[in-house]
DNA sequence: CGTTTAGTTGAACCTTATCAAGCCCTGTGG
DNA sequence: CCACAGGGCTTGATAAGGTTCAACTAAACG
């Protein structure tokens, strides 16, 4: 279902194939760690329903969101020998596994899995470009619009106007992860736009109605 | 001179040929400016000697330092239609620029240089996503060891411990836009170590001796 | 029901930004 | 040769945005 978006896209059905004899189905459930940050790194995977969420920590235990992954995206680190990072399912996930080995040599016996795959490489640097600019110079209020609109694009992409709906796919207190905040600062910025009438929410819920995207953007990029 | 940590390091003849016959040399003056973000993505680069930031900036005109990129590095983002983030020599920089279109095609002919790319664009995005963390659960002080250290370690791989002397590669103001903060607060940070004994370094200078590196990792990565 | 968990809200506090002044070095022009 | 302007840096005072701590609500769950 998620083929064309997704490591798969540009493949040939030998390659597909190739793939696919290596690969592990797998569902999580939420919460439940896909790799952990320390362990050897022995797996990749393409999400293919759910979300996963990529955490880095301090030794003292401060956590950040690194990266947010949802159906299509492709998730590991090819070549490091170990994890440094962990992967954790948010809400049930269905996971296409490759185990690390295999999966190397696969991307060095196809050509346009390696190309895709490095095309999709750099997609991602370019995401974790943009995040570094929002947790480096960007307020509360600039920092939670922006992610509604990344929430927003994810989920409706042709959309350009007027109000939509959006399902948060993480918690506050996951958010708070995300955008360098505290759950008590997230919450403070929902309920500001929600007086202010860019959104519509009810209280404490995970579902949310964009009622104004242009102001949305506004608040995103001011200018 | 910097072949095996670049792009060509896992090279063959053949294969170097077919890159320097669409590289060109260029040096770059302090500030000058190699790729406008907005304008077309048209070239990609190893660094040679020297160095460039990497920058993104917000409509209103804030500005984000999002890659500091030593030689051996690769600069650009192939397969991309637009440049989005700008970049700019630091420092008296030679660059090798090959026009993105023919590297894209060499890069399709030569798979061993394809792979060395994707390597270096994982690697890229660990170091962005540690940036991340940085950027999003890190106090000024903890920011400031950590950027020492990584100088460090760039400049003096093979160092361990005692006394160093690093040359920072940019100036203050170019520390805050990378760490986020202000001038007067990296300022501050760094009278503030060099009081408490960890650096040694004359006032407004760029020259700085890490005098325990130790202490600078407790501060980077308290525990 | 009592307990737990996620979320909201308020008050006090703290880190960092902002504003302002001044220093030092360099380069320039009288 | 000196006065002066400018840039890069430091330092101080003040302000603000966000964190921390704490209380509270509402839904979920045994």
């Amino acid at each position: 279902m998620i083929r064309d978006s997704s490591l798969c896209g540009a493949m040939q059905d030998n390659e597909l194939h190739a793939l696919s004899s290596i690969a592990r189905r797998k569902t999580f459930p939420t919460g439940q760690v896909v790799a952990w940050s320390g362990d050897p790194n022995s797996v990749c995977a393409n999400v293919v329903a759910g979300a996963v969420k990529v955490t880095a920590s301090t030794p003292d235990g401060r956590e950040q969101i690194v990266g947010l992954l949802y159906p299509g995206d492709f998730v590991g680190h090819p070549f490091a020998e170990d994890a440094t990072l962990t992967v954790t399912a948010v809400g049930e996930t269905d996971l296409c596994l490759f185990p690390r080995g295999p999966f190397e040599r696969t991307l060095g016996e196809h050509r346009t899995m390696e190309r895709r795959l490095l095309q999709q490489t750099m997609e991602s640097l370019g995401g974790a470009q943009q995040r570094i600019l929002s947790l480096g110079r960007k307020n509360a209020a600039e920092r939670i619009a922006s992610f509604l609109l990344e929430v927003l694009d994810r989920t409706r992409p042709d959309h350009e106007d007027g109000p939509a709906e959006i399902d948060l796919p993480i918690s506050r207190g996951e958010m708070a992860d995300y955008l360098g905040l505290t759950i008590e600062t997230v919450s403070r910025q929902l309920t500001r736009l929600r007086k202010d009438g860019v959104i519509a929410m009810a209280k404490g819920d995970r579902c949310c109605t964009v009622l104004s995207r242009e102001r949305l953007e506004l608040i995103a990029d001011p200018d």
